[in-house]
DNA sequence: CCTACCGATCGGTAGG
DNA sequence: CCTACCGATCGGTAGG
C-alpha cells in the first residue's frame, strides 16, 4: 500500500498527467490518448491515473484546460506591453510564428488539431475547443476593430474578413511545419501577416 | 454458406465498404474507423469486411485511395476547359468552395482532416496522404508559374508564397465550416481568393 | 495510490 | 462470405 500523499504531492502528480497527456494527445489526439498507455509511461497502475479525474472525458477536458493555460502563457502574454489595436495584432502574430517556430509541443498547435478532431463529434470536449477557438477570435476581432477605429487599418475593413484570413494563415502554418516540415514556412506566415496588417 | 460471389458482386461489396468508410473517417478520423463498426453498419462479418482488404491498414489506404478519387471528380474535374494559368487557378478555388458548400462528405475536407490526423505519426498512411497533398500544391504551383509567365500574375510574386495563402484561405474555410457552421465562410474564402488572385 | 477484476471491443485468424 | 475464436487492450469499478 502506498503511504498517504500530501494534497500538494497530489496536485504534483495530476499535473505530471496532464502534462504527458498534452504531449501524446497533440500527436495522437485527445481520443487516442488512452488511460493504459498512460500509467505505462508514467510507471503507475491505471486506477492511479483514473482516481484523479474519474472519467477519460474529465481527463480530457483537464488536457484541453491545460493546453489553453499553456497557449495564454506562450502566445497572448509575450506580446508584451504593446498598445491595442494593430500594434497588439501585430505583435500577437508574431508571437503566434514564433510558438510554433519554438516547437513547443511535438505535435504542434493543440487547438488546431483538436478542432480538426473535434469538429464532427458532439459533447463536453467539442464544446470547450469549439469556446476557446471563439475566445481567440473574439480578441483578434476586438483588435481588428480598434485598428479601424484608430485609423490604423483601412475604414472600409471587414473584421469578419480579416480575421478570417488571419486564420487562414495561422492554419496554413501549422499545417507545412507539421506535415511537410517546411522551414520556409515561418516566413511565408509573416509575409502575409505583413501584408494582411500592412508593412 | 454463402453462395460464390461473382467478380462483379465482389468489388461492389468492396466499394460499399470502402464508401462506408469515407463516411467515417471523415468524422471519426482514419485512426477512429473500426472493422466492428463498419460490419456493424454493413450488415456484414467484421471477417467479411476485412477479407476485401487484409489488414485495417489496407482498408485505410483504400479509403484514402477513394477520397482521392472523389476529390479528383469533384474539385479539379469540374473546372471545365479553361485555360492553364490564372484562369485555372480563379476556376480550381471556386470549385473547392462550391465543394465545401455542397456538403459531400459530412465531415468536411478529407484530406484537411487525414492531414491534421497523420501529420504526427509514421506508416503508408501518413505517406499516402502526405503525398496527395505535395500532388495539389504541385498543381497550384504550376499554375501560379504559367500565370505569372503569362502576365496575368505580378512578375515579382512567389509561387510559393501564394500557394501557401491560397492553402491558408482553403484550409480556413474547412475550419470556419465544420467547426463554427459559419455559413458566412464561403463568401469570405471568395473573397480572399479575388484579392489573392485579382477581381 | 495499489491489486484485481469487469464486460466490451479491438484487429486479426482458422477453417470452411 | 460466414461462425467461432484468439490475445490484447479499452474505460472503468471494488475494495483497500
Amino acid at each position: 500500500m502506498s503511504p498517504r500523499k500530501s494534497v500538494a504531492e497530489t496536485q504534483h502528480t495530476r499535473q505530471r498527467i496532464v502534462e504527458r497527456s498534452l504531449a501524446i494527445a497533440s500527436v495522437e489526439g485527445l481520443e487516442g490518448l488512452t488511460i493504459g498507455r498512460l500509467a505505462n509511461e508514467l510507471g503507475m497502475s491505471k486506477a492511479g491515473v483514473l482516481g484523479h479525474f474519474g472519467t477519460k472525458v474529465s481527463l480530457q477536458l483537464a488536457v484541453v484546460d491545460a493546453a489553453a493555460t499553456a497557449f495564454t502563457e506562450e502566445v497572448p502574454r509575450r506580446v508584451g506591453d504593446v498598445r491595442p489595436g494593430l500594434p497588439y495584432l501585430r505583435a500577437v502574430c508574431e508571437a503566434w510564428v514564433s510558438y510554433l517556430e519554438r516547437r513547443s509541443l511535438p505535435g504542434g498547435c493543440f487547438f488546431t488539431a483538436a478542432a480538426a478532431e473535434f469538429d464532427g463529434r458532439s459533447g463536453p470536449v467539442h464544446d470547450a475547443v469549439t469556446a476557446l477557438n471563439a475566445l481567440w477570435q473574439r480578441d483578434l476581432r476586438v483588435h481588428v476593430r480598434r485598428a479601424v477605429t484608430a485609423g490604423d487599418l483601412p475604414s472600409d475593413t471587414d473584421p469578419d474578413q480579416l480575421v478570417y484570413e488571419l486564420m487562414g494563415v495561422m492554419l496554413a502554418l501549422n499545417h507545412f511545419l507539421q506535415l511537410q516540415h517546411d522551414e520556409a514556412a515561418p516566413a511565408r506566415a509573416r509575409r502575409a501577416f505583413r501584408r494582411l496588417l500592412g508593412t
